[in-house]
DNA sequence: TGTACATCAGTGAACGCGCGTTCACTGATGTAC
DNA sequence: TGTACATCAGTGAACGCGCGTTCACTGATGTAC
């Protein structure tokens, strides 16, 4: 057998990368397999070789993203899983509606940048997409507590469409100052869901305001 | 001066409505000229007697969605101007947060069905979109108040991030069910932020919490 | 160690197709007489 | 009231182009001897 297996998957893998890079930035529709090839420094013909369909490698693409530490890509604040999972809630909240994240388009979130071609797309490619939305819920939740409300897990689903939903707005806009403003506010009542902390009363409410 | 003005006014409107609908449910790119002719009865050529461009018919078809009374499409619950601007926001949320509007494809409002395409597309588009933005976060700022961690006007960004991600994600869902708790727990806490009423204390939380 | 060979990753021309846009035209209509 | 006419909304063939996919091929490589 010529070639190494390693050869071919390396090869499989670089394809999945530009794929990715090149979606994100341009759509599913307006990304040409001719265009993947040639950014891997490979030829149109071979494509088939290593995948079925153009939306096959789309499916890749979306599920290589969730297999990689996300937050490595945006943030100076790395996600420290020895922390109480709290803080690990509030530190992604901090990388996802980042100005760092906002302006890396090659490296967002698949959520923020595809969700409209996800919707139109094969259940497959649903499938993939849904499975990142329910990582960062289960992440959420973790750092969350039930309270008379909601429990954590609705929190968490709430708290995950304000995080995706900043940024979608955010990279749609023209006026950069304006994104820059939505990221902020949102991040800044995210975090406050996750301390529990609303409406004025800092922290561990309770005590604080009895003992004012 | 054969046909009237009010003739050519009315197959222009025609044109967008179509455009509007078949934009929303399958994307930009994915419709033809043809497609969306055929659509308001007409044929393929006559398209450029109207519009310059497809991406002009883009900007009007975002536009015209700004000038119908939005909620009217979604719900039962219609949005009543002469309540009080917390109940205005309310209803909104109950509207927007709604199976009907998740349902209604053709119907849904742009922000929903169009993020990606938008983020992708010219200047013009992108102001048309901004522009339905912060029209709803203007609605939201006028039930908030400041409190002490924000102010209303970022208040309603938050909420407003919150809305559009709920349904942009509760869109692309696979299965129905996650996007309709994905929708309801969204919905339950963006109600929660209009009334400032969090974590577990209802309404006026000081007096409750004082007095407990 | 050196050579002949089989494999298959990668090549690039070709396929059928649908797109956005252009353009010469047609024919329904409102107006002038 | 009736007719001839000018206008221009709407038609449909044609344009050049790029796409996803197929396929016969080529040539770099690991292996057997």
């Amino acid at each position: 057998m010529p070639y190494t297996s390693e050869h071919k998957q390396a090869t499989r893998q670089r394809i999945i990368e530009c794929a990715r890079e090149l979606f994100n930035r341009k759509g599913f529709a307006e990304v040409s397999i001719d265009e993947i090839m040639a950014r891997a420094e490979l030829t149109r013909g071979g494509f088939y070789n290593h995948f079925k369909t153009k939306e096959d490698l789309f499916v890749e693409a979306i599920q290589a993203y969730a297999h990689n530490n996300p937050a490595d890509r945006w943030e100076d604040v790395e996600l420290d899983f020895s922390q109480p999972a709290e803080v690990i809630a509030r530190q992604l909240i901090n990388a996802y509606l980042s100005r760092t994240h906002l302006a890396d388009v090659d490296g967002h979130c698949p959520m923020v940048a595809l969700p409209s071609d996800v919707a139109r797309a094969s259940g497959k490619v649903r499938l993939a997409y849904q499975d990142l939305v329910e990582r960062m819920v289960r992440m959420f939740a973790m750092g969350l507590h039930d309270n008379h409300n909601q429990t954590a897990q609705d929190q968490a689903m709430a708290i995950t469409a304000m995080c995706v939903g900043g940024m979608v707005l955010a990279r749609t806009f023209e006026d950069a100052e304006f994104g820059d403003l939505l990221i902020k506010a949102t991040r800044e009542m995210a975090l406050q869901l996750v301390s529990g902390e609303q409406d004025g009363m800092p922290e561990a409410s309770f005590e604080t305001v009895v003992n004012a």
